[in-house]
Order: C-alpha cells, then structure tokens, then sequence
RNA sequence: GGCCCGUUCGUCUAUCGGCUAGGACGCCAGGUUUUCAUCCUGGUAAGAGGGGUUCGAUUCCCCUACGGGCUACCA
C-alpha cells in the first residue's frame, strides 16, 4: 500500500515571496498533484525578530495567484493543523526534552558574548570555531558540568539553549532524490541549536517535528537546506521516527555575475524578481511585481518550471495542467540556473498569444473605460487584428488607439516620405470612390481600390502609404482595408479628408 | 579557511558509452506582410583542463580549475 503523498512549502514571512520561493513551491505543488498528493502551506515564524507585517498575506496571495493554491494551511485546516509555527510553540519542547532524556541533546549556556568571543579567537589563529566533540567538553553545559551544577543553573532559570550532540566518527549515507547518495563524515558536524533561549525551537528542530507530526513524505526545498540534510535525518533516528525523502532544488542565479538572484538584481536591471509588487511596510520601498507588470501567471510559472527542469521532450509551451501531467523529480537538473529575462518576455508573449481574443478584450475594455473611452466598435475584432503584435494586455492600446481617436498628428519621417505633390488630389479621388461603395467590407474595398490603383496605373505605395498615414498616422498596424471596414464609411472618408486638409 | 553540491552553445537545456552533439531564448541574414510587428526559413555558437577505464567516452572513475551553497540563539 503506498502512502498518501504530502509536501509541503514552508517560507518564513520575513519579506515578499521571490520567485526562487514560488519556484519552490511550484515544483512541490507539481509533484502533489501529479501523485495526487496533498500540497500543504506551513508559516515557518519561530523567528520573531525577523518577522514582517503582511508577508504571509502575500505569500497565499501569491500562491494564488500562480493559481497554485494549497490544500491545508492557516485557515485550511487538513486535521493537521495549526499551519503557524508560532501557534504551534507548546509542542516543541518535549521533543527536545525527549532528546535531552536519551543523551542526543544537551543543555548549554554560554552566552552569545562568549561565543563570538571563542569564534574571533580563532579566527585569529586561522582556524574556525565549532562547537561539536572537539570542545563540548570544555564549553558551559550540561556535559560539562556535573548535575548539581547544571540543575542549580536550571532552578535559577538562567537562559539555555538545547544543542543537539552530534556523533562522532560515523559516515552517514544521505539520499537526495535529485543528487543521489551523498556521504557525511559525522566529526565535521556541530552540535546545532535545537531550542533557542527565547523558548523557539530553531527551524531544524520545528521543520522535524512538524514534518513528521503533518505526515510529510517528500520534503522538496531549496539547495541551501543541503548542508541541515545530515542534522535532519539525524534528528529523525533519534526521535525513532521514519525521515521523509528529500530533494533538494538547484538555486536561480543572477543573470549576469555572480551569486543567486537577489533583489537588487531586478531593480538593477528592470525585472520584477517577485511575483506581486510590495511595498516595504517600514522603509515604504516599492519593489515591482509580475502580476503588476502585466505578466499572465501562467506565463511565470511557465518560465519558472523551465529553471531547473525539463520534460525530456522538445515542448516548451505548457499548461499548469499540462506540466502537472509531465512533472517528475528525476528530471529536475543539479546545477544552478541563471535567471533569463528575455527569455520570460518569450514566455509572456507566447501565453498571451494562446489566450482567446474575447478573453484579451474583455480585459481590453477595462483599459478602454479607464481612458474615458465608450465606443461603438466592434472590440472583439480589433483585438483579433492586433492581438499578435502584443506581448502584454497593455501593448493593446498602443497597438489600436487609432481605431478609437482620429489621428490629430501625423508621422512627420512617414508623412515626408509617402506625402508628395500629387498626393492630396490623389486622395480626394480616392474619397469619391471609396464613397461609391456600397458593401464596405474589407474584401470589397481592397478588390475595387486596388482595381482602381492598377487601373490608373499610379503605383501601389502612393496609394496605400498616405491612406495609412491619413488612417494611422503612422507606418505601422494591421490590414488597411480591415482597418477602413471597422471604423466605417464615413469615418475612413473623414480621415482622408482631415489628412488632405493637414498635409 | 572548512564542509557539501555542481560544471554541454552568451543563456535555459537534450543526450540514460556509438555524436554529423539536438531544441529554445538572444543575435545575424533572407522571405511573407505593397507599412510596422507577428510569422516562416536559414545562420551563429558548446560538453572547463588533465589523467585513467573502454574497441569507443559529453556520458563512468580520479585530480585540478572554476561556479554555487552552507559555515548564527536566521530560515
């Protein structure tokens, strides 16, 4: 019988989720679904310090917005619940406790004071301070000091920490799923801070405890967890308790330099590096967003799959349901990747190119209402006509305004190069015949305007470059006839008209 | 510094020992569009270096180099 699949995604609300943490918990809602499996949201918070308002809020707003939602978490309860490390502070300790009891952990308390002062000590000496077998012995705590002493220290709630007493001389043999065996000498361990002085579990203590108290099967996190793995499944042995697998993703990288992608690097060079814009509740700094920058979700989950991960076939273009289809671990890439922000306009352009052009317009006639604009055209056409020019919702104005507002200046490189002496007589004749049409479709005008061009034997280009300069104003847009057919008769005409006047 | 992980076109990547090393982004050139963009076609460009193993290594092993991560009472 095979266990029921759950992951989870844990971030800490320290700030915005950025998109190597929306990467993260894509591919762990990936590998749920495709098992249909349980994707679960736990707020890593054992930290108060760093904690910042509103940062959980944009985390599940940002889930959802990726339209990767979770099946339990703070406000979702799934039996397993509370999904706050903060709420779930009282279940810590008899873990800890229990460790303490079996001789895998113990009380110390040197203060951080002397601590710093033991690492800059050997520093100085060029060697690295670790607290593990080397030094326990002579450290303050409770393998130290004899039981009095420790219990006297205890009794008059002198500030501890618990610390995890690493073993020595044994090679633990770790399974990634990604990276495969991995092999840990035990002596370069240190002995980890279980339990914080302020009564918090530190993340490895809380991230076990809850992984195994929420029945976690696969935890699948981020590169920089690599390093915990050993302490990890240590702390699984001796708790008596079975380890989840693991997998741990390659990191995103900056796009030029060195190092993984930060912040800096977006506002550096013009790319969101989050999901949804943020504004920093203290320094009031705002930092850009996918969502606000016009980008479909889809599109950013569609890039963000691809760092790191491929279907092993030549499809690039996929779904949410296609890719939770396709998905699987084995083929997720060791290596790091550098983020490519051309690459993600690529994306943008070629999703917004799927999406149906009622879709596009609906969205379009917000655009339309926010400029005051009321119209009688047919929207959903003008769309159509443009749409493959654009690479986001916004291009859409840029690309059709002349269909709503009459051009009232002209192009002056185009106007100079298409508007000659004899243009404006030719214009006027065009008016009258573009009159005489009765079906003023498209098809029609092109066939008895173009009839009407050979005939006289004038030329195409002096023709068709002024009616566009006089329908545009510009060199540029789709179709001319298709152009005349939706704006209509009488608007074409007016154009012509008004360009002859200004020209 | 120590420990761990990694290394194919500029970038993202394919290749489960047989390679004329494939695709995509970008860039360049041509074509379509009597405009512009889109689009189409073509081109550019790569297995870090050195040792092994093997009939044969991009692929397996070792060393070096380089890159990344970790090294907090942060996650």
């Amino acid at each position: 019988m095979t266990k029921n699949i759950r992951v989870r995604f844990a971030p800490s609300p320290t700030g915005p989720l950025h998109i190597g943490g929306v990467r993260t918990a894509l591919f762990n809602y990936l590998f749920a679904k495709k098992n249909n499996g349980t994707f679960i949201l736990r707020i890593e918070d054992t930290d108060q310090n760093r904690f910042v308002e509103g940062a959980e809020d944009y985390i599940t707003e940002a889930l959802d917005w990726c339209n990767i939602p979770f099946d339990e978490g703070p406000g979702k309860d799934g039996g397993f619940g509370p999904y706050r490390q903060s709420e779930r502070k009282h279940l810590y300790k008899q873990y800890a406790d229990q460790l303490i009891k079996d001789g895998f952990a113990y009380y110390a308390f040197d203060t951080s004071e002397s601590l710093d002062a033991h690492r800059k000590d050997h520093e100085a000496k060029g060697k690295t301070f670790i607290y593990n077998w080397h030094n326990r012995e002579k450290l303050d705590n409770s393998l130290s000091l004899s039981e009095t002493e420790v219990n006297d220290k205890l009794a008059a709630d002198e500030s501890y920490v618990i610390r995890f007493k690493s073993p020595q001389d044994e090679t633990l043999h770790l399974i990634d799923e990604i990276r495969g065996d991995i092999k840990i000498d035990t002596n370069i361990l240190d002995d980890k801070i279980l339990f914080k002085s302020d009564g918090m579990p530190t993340y490895h203590l809380a991230n076990i405890v809850d992984d195994y108290l929420m029945k976690i099967t696969h935890v699948i996190r981020g590169e920089e967890w690599l390093p915990s793995l050993a302490l990890h499944v240590l702390l699984y042995r001796c708790l008596g308790w079975e380890a989840p697998k693991f997998a741990h993703l390659p990191l995103i990288l900056k796009p030029v330099g060195k190092g993984k992608l930060s912040k800096r690097d977006g506002d550096k060079m013009g790319f969101p590096v989050f999901p949804l814009q943020w504004q920093d509740p203290k320094s009031q700094d705002i930092s850009s967003g996918y969502r606000e920058d016009g980008y479909l979700p889809e599109a950013v989950i569609n890039m963000l799959v691809f760092l790191g991960w491929n279907p092993g076939t030549e499809q690039e273009l996929f779904s949410l349901d296609e890719l939770i289809e396709e998905f699987d671990l084995k083929r997720v890439n060791k290596a790091g990747a550098k983020f490519d922000p051309e690459k993600t306009k690529w994306f943008q352009q070629q999703h917004i190119q799927k999406l149906e052009s009622k879709e596009l317009s609906s969205a379009f006639k917000t655009i339309l209402s926010d400029k005051n604009i009321s119209t009688n055209l047919d929207v959903e056409k003008i769309i159509e006509m443009v749409k493959e020019r654009a690479t986001f919702t916004k291009d859409l104005w840029d690309l059709s305004h002349f269909f709503f507002i009459s051009p009232s200046e002209y192009d002056e490189k185009a106007t100079k190069k298409a508007w000659k002496e004899d243009t404006s007589n030719l214009m006027h004749e065009l008016t009258r015949i573009l009159n005489d049409i009765t079906d003023f479709s498209g098809d029609s005008i092109s066939g008895v305007v173009k009839g009407w061009i050979t005939g006289k034997e004038i030329g195409f280009g002096k023709v068709m470059m002024p009616l566009r300069i006089a329908l545009v104003g510009s060199l540029q847009g789709p179709d001319l006839f298709d152009i005349a057919e939706v704006i209509g008769k009488k608007e074409t005409i007016q154009r012509i008209e008004n360009a002859i006047e200004m020209n």
